[in-house]
This record gives C-alpha cells, structure tokens and sequence, in this order.
DNA sequence: CAAATTTAATAAACGGTGTTCAGTTTTATA
DNA sequence: TATAAAACTGAACACCGTTTATTAAATTTG
C-alpha cells in the first residue's frame, strides 16, 4: 500500500466538485439561472452528464454550492464597512453596499435571495438551519443595536427592526431586478431609470430613519 | 351564410380559453407554478397538448393569463379598504391586506410578484406597460398623498414614500413566501413562527411610520 | 343534397431536461 | 499478474415546450 494514495484521491475528488462547480458558475454568469443544465456542465468540463452525480447528489445540491459561493462574494462587499467606527453610517453604507451588490450581480442575489432551490436543498440536508444567512443577519442586528445605543430607534425592538431594514432593502432589489419595477415614465434607459429609482427610494428611507432620533 | 356562427365560434373560442385557463389555475393551486406542464392541462382538459397552442401563443401567456386573474383576487382583498376615511389608518390595513393575501396565496402572490414569466410576457407583447400594476401602484400613490394631507411624511417625496412603503411589504412577504427567514430559534411550527415574524415587523414598521407625524 | 372550403384537433416528431443503472474502463492492492 | 475497488459512461426512462403535416369536422357554396 503505498502511502498518500487516499489523500490524492481526496484531493482529485475536490478538484472535481470545483471544476463542476466552475463550470456551472461560468454557465451561470454567462447564460443566466434557468439555462444551467447538467448536460451543459458535462460539456462543458468534457465528462459524461452521469460523471456529475458521482460528486453531487443532485442539481439543487450543485445551486447550494454556488449559493455558498455567493454568500462569499456579498460577505467580501460587506467586509470593508466594518471599518466604520459610526453604527448609523455603517447602517447606512450597508445599505448601500447591498444594493450595489444586488444591481451588479442580479443573477447572484437572485441565487442566494429569491431562488428557492438552494434552500430546498438547505431544508433537505442541512438540518434546515441556514448558517450564512443566521450570520449575515446577525451582523445587521448588531448594528442597529449600536444605532441604538447611539440615541436611534429607541423603544423599537432590535430583531424586529433589523428585520423590518432586511425587509425594505430585499424588497427594492428584488422588484428591481424581477423587472416589476413598471410605472417608468419614460422608455429610453430602462435600466437606469430603475437604478435611479432604487436610489431615490433608498435615500428616501434614510431620511426616514434619521429622523428616527432621540 | 347563417347569421350567429361567426358569434357562437366567438363564444366557443372564449370558452375553451377560460377551460384552460381554469385547468391552469387549478393544477396552480394544486401542485405549484413548476408542476403546471401544458401536457397536465392538456390531460386535465381532455384535449392534446397542440390543441392548446390554436388558443394561446405560448406557456408565457397562459401564465400572464393567471397574473391578471390573480391580479384581480388582488383586487378584490382591497376593495373594502376604500371604504376607510383616514388615509394613514386605510395605509394601515393595506398593509395588513396586502400580508394577508400574500401568506394565503403564497403560489398567486409569487406569480403576481416574483416570477418572471409572466412580465416577460407583458414585455414581449403589451408594449412593455403593466397597466395592472401602474394602477395598484396609483392607489398606493393616492393614500400616502392623503398621509401627507395628514401631517404625515412631510417633506418626504410622494412617489418615493410610496415605492419605500412597497418595498418594504413586499420584500417582507417575499422573505416570508420563499423560505429565507431562517433565523427562528423554534423549530416547532415553523409557518406559525414566520407568521409571527411578518407581524411583528409590519407592527414596527407601523410604529416607524407613526413616529413620522408633523 | 353534394362538393369544395374553411376550421379544429391531433399524432408524431424535435430537441431539450434531470436522473438512474447496468455495464465498461481505469486504477490500486495483494 | 490476478483481483478487488473505484471511476466513468452509454443508454435508457420519463418528462418537458413547441412545431408540423395530416386527418376529421363543420361550414359555406354551387
């Protein structure tokens, strides 16, 4: 038995998921959710379609994947802010933060936001226990506890508002990508006419929580 | 030429789109939007699956078909609501309203909302203008003009405060519909728990907008 | 009424999908 | 080198939306 065939093998075997995984990734940005199929991945990594079921379990498991994948894409936008030393600025900038991730990467919020296979595959394998998401949303809590702290949002329960923001935020960037965003008076460029429309209502929200002080 | 066929075929036409349409409606409500398959109408009907094609141009229209009849349940749940004098108390139960119908319609309140088909529909076909929705919006529109009447939301944009307002519900019930709230501590009667979730935030988000008085 | 014409319906096919499984090929071990 | 194990795949299964050539029915015309 000669020693370190396990561990190569092992490896080959993530070398594998991540070359699916790329693939699919690849697939995904350039042709968009619905046009992902595991005949194309085969193609693509030039296996055989039935090579794919070796190292996931199934379509939803290899969404999952890319979700995981996704949550480290927003978590990396995130990361800067936590320089902000002011919670209400820090608030405000994730705000924005998020946003822009939504706009510049619809396909991707659409994955770990409104697509619902992912968390099929979550509800089925992970013990329903959703880990990025607890984590992501713990970090807003915290936040708006700090707000508070600071005079703002007195008497309103943390988790409530913090999810009462999430809300707000999730709702804008998913009536803009989803394309519900209609009353546009003007046909030139759709798209930044949305944009300016998320802005705008955003920054309408802002006012709106800063006179939320004392 | 015998006078009233051209009528009767007239009729005949409408009446086999509405038996499909209620086909499709019912395996909806049944099964959820990815079970609908044109070949399950076409057994539900008891015609082939091509028949379906001399009424509708393609599965987007059936699709926008059951939008605007959901958009006209919609409709319906607000219709009392104009009955309410004050504006800031009709906003109120909109909001409630608009909940309601989305945690009890969770597949119609996804078509009307969140699913693309059918707007992609409207956008191929209607000129791009979804006259439903410009209306619902308008009314929304009207009440918060009437808050502002009021003494609410002074200073504040009518259009943005009333594209706030929306995202806000609807990022709230769309949370609510697909899974994404996560973070609940019991895992006894999870739909019960995100139940209580959406009313504590919309009674927050309540709370907010009362503080906006002056 | 019979023939011609229009209309309605469909069977069959096309090219796709996710998934399974019986075999084959490759690799590692004894 | 024979054997056991692991990796891989061709072919099938059961679906899907959509199109087209063909048949059956209804209608109009002579």
């Amino acid at each position: 038995m000669i020693m370190g065939v396990k561990e190569r093998k092992e490896r080959d075997k993530l070398e594998m998921r991540d070359k699916i995984l790329k693939s699919a990734h690849k697939l995904f940005l350039e042709k968009g959710f619905d046009q992902i199929s595991l005949r194309s991945i085969a193609e693509a990594i030039e296996y055989s379609p039935a090579t794919i079921y070796l190292y996931f379990k199934d379509k939803n498991e290899i969404f999952h994947a890319l979700h995981q994948q996704g949550f480290g894409m927003l978590n990396q936008a995130f990361q800067p802010l936590t320089l902000i030393a002011n919670p209400f600025e820090r608030l405000n900038e994730m705000g924005k933060a998020y946003i822009q991730f939504a706009t510049t990467n619809p396909e991707v919020y659409d994955l770990l936001f409104i697509r619902t296979e992912p968390m099929q595959h979550v509800a089925t394998c992970m013990d329903d226990h959703w880990t990025e998401g607890d984590r992501a949303f713990e970090v807003l809590v915290q936040t708006v506890k700090g707000c508070q702290q600071e005079g703002y949002f007195v008497g309103l329960d943390t988790q409530n508002m913090a999810m009462m923001i999430w809300s707000f935020i999730h709702g804008l960037c998913a009536l803009g990508i989803s394309k519900h965003i209609s009353h546009v008076k003007e046909a030139r460029d759709k798209q930044m006419v949305i944009d300016d429309i998320m802005n705008n209502t955003y920054r309408t929200f802002q006012a709106m929580l800063e006179r939320l002080k004392n």
